[in-house]
DNA sequence: AAACTTAGTTTGGTCAATATACAAACTTAG
DNA sequence: CTAAGTTTGTATATTGACCAAACTAAGTTT
C-alpha cells in the first residue's frame, strides 16, 4: 500500500513547483498573471516567487507593458542557473551535449565507435562527460546530472539488462557513472529517450498520450500516457518491435517469429535490396534519383511500418504517433504507404483524431530526451531540497 | 497546461480519504494501527477517524486484544452505508447485481434478450434497476450509483459510439438512465469493466500492471497501469481485437484484414468448427468426451490466443494477464498452448515473471466491475461533499 | 487634476497537521 | 495485590501555509 500523507510542506512543494511550471512555460510573465493562471492568491505567489528568486532560478527584468494601471515586473526562467549532460550511446557511435535547463544545445560532441565492449564504450563516455564540464560556463548549480541512453533493456536501478546490438548484458552503468562523477545519473532505453525528448521538446509538445516509434537498425517504442513515460513493471516496455504481425512469419533474431521489427526497420530495408553492400544511405541516393525499384522498396517498408503503427494506434488510442530515428531520412517515400496503410486497416474512431508525424529533433531526440529528464529531476528534487 | 493548485482542504480530502481506504483494507483496525500505517499523527487520525463515523462509512466495535497496555478500539468498514447497482449488457443477456460497498452481491438478476435495439434494452434494464432498488435494504445513503458494462466503444460522456453487436451508435445511454433515476451513472466498456472488477475483487488484487482479456463473441481488452484504468485518449482504449497478427490475412468485420480477433476469438471457433450448428458449450461437450476434432480446435484458438498474449506482453509488460469472458469455459484446453505459444514467442526478460491466469469472477467481472467504480466514485466524491 | 486600473506587499485570520502532555485501560513483575 | 510500565486515544497549544482584505505603488483615462 502507498502510504503518501499530505501535509502543510507537501502543499508548498507542489505549488512551488506549479509556480515555477508556470514561469518556465510561460514566461516573460508577471506575478499578477500567474495567480491568475493558477488560481492562487497573489500573496502567496508573491512568496513562492521570492523563495524561487533566492534559489536563482528566476531573475527579474525590467517593468512590461502597462495594461491601463501599474507596470508588472516580468519573471523569467533563468535557463543558465545550471547545465544538464546528455548521452546517446548508439551501436557504433556516442553522442553527447551539453544543455542549458531549457534544453538548448550548448555543446555537441560525436564520436564514432568500433569497440563495442562495454570498457571501451565507457571510457569514452567518462571522457566526453569530463571534456563537458570542462568546457561548461559557470553557473550557480554547475553540472545538475548526467543522463544516458541506451539501445537495450535497463531495468529501473540504471542497470543495462540487455542490449544485443552491444552485446552487453546486466551492466551496472547508473552506479559506474555515479561513482565516477558524484553527480545524479539516469539510464534510459534509448526509444523510451527519443519519446521524451520529442514530448518536451520536439514535435509532441501539445499532446498527452503519444508512441514514438525508433525506426532504426530494429525496431523500439517509448509510450507516453497521461504526459508520462510508461514503463512497465520492471521498466522495461515498450518492446513493440517484437510485437508479432505475421503469425509463423519469419524468424527474428530474438527467437519469435513474425516480429515486426522482421519486416519494418532499417535491417529489414537492407536485407531486402537487391545491391549486396547497399546502405540505408545509399537507397536513399539511389530514391532520390527516380530509381523505381528503391522507391518500391521503400514503400514495401512503410506499408509494413503502417500494419504497426496500425496496432498501436488500436491499441493505445494515443492523440499522436511520431516516427523517429534512421529512417526518418526516407520519410518522403515512407509517409504516404503508412498513411494508406493505416486509412485501410484502423479503426475508424481510432484514425479519426490520431496525427502522425516523423521526428522533429532528428539526431538528438535521445540526447535531448536525457538531458531532459534530468533538469526535470533537478527542478523537482534538487532545488526543493536546498 | 493543468492548474491544481494544493490548499488544506485538498490536504484533509486526500488524508480522509487515505484514512477510510486503510480502514477498508485491513478492517478491523484501531486508530493507533492506522497511525502506524499511514505515518500520520495519531491526534489527526483521531480526527478524521470521528469525521468518518459521523458520515456512517464507518464504526466502533468492542475492545480488542490488548498487546500490553490499554485495549484498541477497533474500526471496521459499513459495507451496508449504500448499495451499488452493476449492469453488463450482453449481446444476448442483460445481468444485473446489487452490491454492498465491498463488492458482495446481495441480489442478481438474469434476462436473456433477442431484441437488441436501443429502446427495448433500455426498458430491460430501468425495469431491473427499479426492482433492484425495490428489493433493496435500508440503509444510510440508498442507492449511490449505478453502472453500466457495454460491449462497444465508449466515450467519457458516456455515449455509446458504436457497438458493432447490438447495432448501436451514439447513444447517449448515461444521459438516458441519470434523468430516469436522478443517481450518478457511468458507463464503461465491457472489457473495461471486467479488468477493473478483476482487479478489485478478483485474480488481480496483488497487481498493478494488469491486461484483461475479454475473450468472447469478439476480443476486447481493459488495460491497468500502475493500478487505473488506462482510457486513451479519448476513453475508448484497448481495441486489442484489432491487433494485426496476420498482415494481409483474413477480412474482418472492422474492415481490416489479419485483426487478432478473427482468429482466436469465440465466432472464430465456430467459423472453423465443422458442424454447421456448433456452439461453445457444445464444442466444450465434445471436448469433454474427448473429441480430439474439438480438443484440436481449441488449441488452435489457443496457440492464435497465445500470439496475441505474446504481443501484449511485449509491448506492456504487465505483471499479470487476465483471460476473461465466454472461452473461460474452455480453460482446460486453452492453457497450455497459450502457454506454449508465450514460451516460444516472448522476450526471455519479459517473460520472466509475467502471471497468466483466468478470470475468478466468472461471469460477474464486469457487472461487478462497473459496481466498484460506483462504490470508488462515492468514496471519493460523494461523501467528502458533505 | 481627479478618478480609475493594475501590480505587488503587508497584515491578520483560518485551518489542518503536529508535538506534547495527559487520562484511561490494560499487563506484568514481584 | 500493588507498583511500574505499555498502549490507546484525547485535549491543548503551536506551527506553517494559504487566503482575503487593506494598502502602497505606479501607471492610464477623462
Amino acid at each position: 500500500m502507498q502510504t503518501i500523507t499530505w501535509n502543510q510542506q507537501v502543499v508548498k512543494r507542489n505549488n512551488k513547483s506549479l509556480v515555477l511550471q508556470t514561469i518556465i512555460e510561460k514566461e516573460p510573465v508577471s506575478r499578477a498573471d500567474i495567480a491568475q493562471i493558477t488560481g492562487l492568491n497573489k500573496a502567496t505567489v508573491s512568496s513562492l516567487v521570492n523563495d524561487i528568486l533566492e534559489e536563482n532560478l528566476i531573475f527579474e527584468s525590467g517593468p512590461g507593458e502597462s495594461s491601463g494601471g501599474r507596470r508588472p515586473v516580468l519573471l523569467h526562467f533563468n535557463k543558465t542557473a545550471g547545465y544538464a549532460i546528455g548521452i546517446d550511446i548508439g551501436v557504433n557511435y556516442v553522442l553527447s551535449i551539453l544543455t542549458d535547463l531549457k534544453g538548448n544545445i550548448l555543446i555537441e560532441k560525436n564520436q564514432p565507435i568500433k569497440n563495442v565492449a562495454f570498457e571501451a564504450v565507457t571510457d569514452v563516455v567518462s571522457e566526453m562527460i569530463r571534456s563537458l564540464i570542462l568546457e561548461m560556463p559557470e553557473s550557480s548549480y554547475g553540472a545538475v546530472g548526467i543522463g544516458i541512453g541506451v539501445p537495450g533493456i535497463v531495468d529501473k536501478q540504471g542497470t543495462v539488462l540487455f542490449a544485443p546490438n552491444l552485446n552487453w548484458s546486466n551492466i551496472s552503468l547508473k552506479q559506474h557513472i555515479e561513482e565516477e562523477f558524484k553527480l545524479p545519473v539516469l539510464i534510459e532505453n534509448e526509444a523510451n529517450a527519443g519519446a521524451y525528448g520529442e514530448k518536451q521538446l520536439g514535435a509532441g509538445q501539445s499532446f498527452q498520450d503519444i508512441i514514438y516509434v525508433s525506426a532504426g537498425i530494429g525496431i523500439g517504442a517509448g509510450i507516453i500516457l497521461n504526459g508520462e513515460l510508461y514503463q512497465g513493471k520492471n521498466g522495461y516496455s515498450g518492446e513493440l518491435g517484437h510485437v508479432i504481425i505475421q503469425a509463423n512469419g519469419k524468424k527474428c533474431s530474438c527467437g519469435s517469429q513474425g516480429c515486426w521489427e522482421v519486416y519494418a526497420s532499417e535491417n529489414a530495408l537492407l536485407e531486402m535490396a537487391p545491391q549486396q553492400d547497399a546502405t540505408l544511405e545509399s537507397l536513399v541516393a539511389l530514391a532520390e534519383e527516380n530509381d523505381s525499384e528503391a522507391i518500391a522498396l521503400f514503400e514495401k517498408i512503410g506499408a509494413s511500418i503502417g500494419i504497426g503503427v496500425n496496432n498501436i494506434i488500436n491499441a493505445f488510442n494515443p492523440e499522436q504517433v511520431i516516427i523517429g530515428n534512421r529512417l526518418v531520412v526516407a520519410k518522403q517515400w515512407l509517409e504516404k504507404p503508412i498513411l494508406e496503410t493505416i486509412q485501410t486497416h484502423t479503426l475508424p474512431f481510432h484514425q479519426k483524431e490520431v496525427q502522425l508525424q516523423f521526428s522533429r529533433l532528428s539526431v538528438h531526440s535521445a540526447a535531448l530526451g536525457v538531458s531532459a529528464f534530468v533538469v526535470e529531476n533537478f527542478i523537482r528534487d534538487g532545488v526543493t531540497v536546498l
